[in-house]
DNA sequence: CATATATGTCAATAACACTGACATATCTTG
DNA sequence: CAAGATATGTCAGTGTTATTGACATATATG
């Protein structure tokens, strides 16, 4: 065996890709990722934040009157986990809550000025970076790249109908 | 201004793409890593590691006696951090090390047995998902996804001459 | 009214990362 | 060979993000 324990359940007759060329995808997706995450990292520590504080001004940023609800489940994290961010965010005023006009439980979230500030400010060299990426690969691999990373998703409809709330 | 801050650094006189068409696929990366890492992340539990056991046990089975140095430059984390993971992995016998050949102040990392069989079970839902990925979404949609992904890296090389120890 | 839901909070724990300092062995170079 | 650089390891302290479990409050719904 040797060699051939990792490419175990991978018989080139029944599947177009190798295990090799399967385990480079995902170290392109991890180093992808790795790269996509350090600048924002790095001005979160100015503040004094981390990448979830960017994950949550990001996700009420596109949906404005959020609920924390849906803001868990977008996010998949636990409320205890959630409430510690947030509730920095709100104090600092990076993000406002307002009572639910049909159900007064809910604390709907939206980003304050100085919120959108700091999304915008956040995003900016990710947006350029995949500006610059999509320029550089053309049309044509834009689309791909939507495909492969939709279907890669466990539900694809969270990201494609994800503003509807 | 109001709703135009988001917007404020993207004319799309000069860019093909809006700001939130960027912010969507900053959100699909989002979406399809989270999902990507939660299978490997729950195996791990069992063996009380974490997703920094899993790059570790990814890298060193890619790159058999690759040095302490070249797995932190990979993973752009700091010795100290990698130590208490990889001090567990090399206790608990899931990678070995063996003096370097011409220089023996290095620690060539090689996964065991055990390692090749902890990466394989690990990296298996991986490759499933990304080979159905791949599968649905057709060969050009998989080269574009290439493609965009290696732009978006600070340095392409890292990925495309990262065997080359 | 009873129950479910939405949210919040307290406490303990763990994984993962950091900085800074220092130690040892070995290689390289003047 | 001596001096400095390099490869690795380790100790101590800190911080962020996440977890589980338990419990509390307000509001909605049947």
């Amino acid at each position: 065996m040797g060699a051939s324990t990792a490419e175990a359940d991978n018989k080139a007759s029944e599947n177009p890709y190798s295990d090799a060329e399967l385990r480079d995808a995902m170290e392109l997706l991890f180093f992808s990722y790795r790269d996509f995450i350090r600048e924002p990292d790095a001005i979160l520590k100015e503040y004094k934040f981390g990448r979830a504080h960017h994950r949550v001004i990001h996700f009420v940023g596109r949906n404005p009157n959020i609920t924390v609800n849906h803001l868990l489940s977008i996010l998949k994290i636990t409320k205890q986990s959630l409430s510690r961010v947030l509730g920095q965010l709100i104090r600092e005023r990076f993000i406002r809550q307002v009572e639910g006009l049909t159900d007064r439980r809910q604390r709907l979230l939206s980003l304050t000025q100085k919120g959108y500030n700091l999304e915008n400010k956040l995003s900016r060299y990710q947006r350029k970076r995949i500006a610059t990426a999509f320029a550089c690969a053309g049309p044509g691999a834009v689309n791909g790249f939507y495909k492969v990373l939709l279907y890669m998703m466990n539900n694809p409809k969270e990201f494609k109908e994800r503003t509807k709330i």
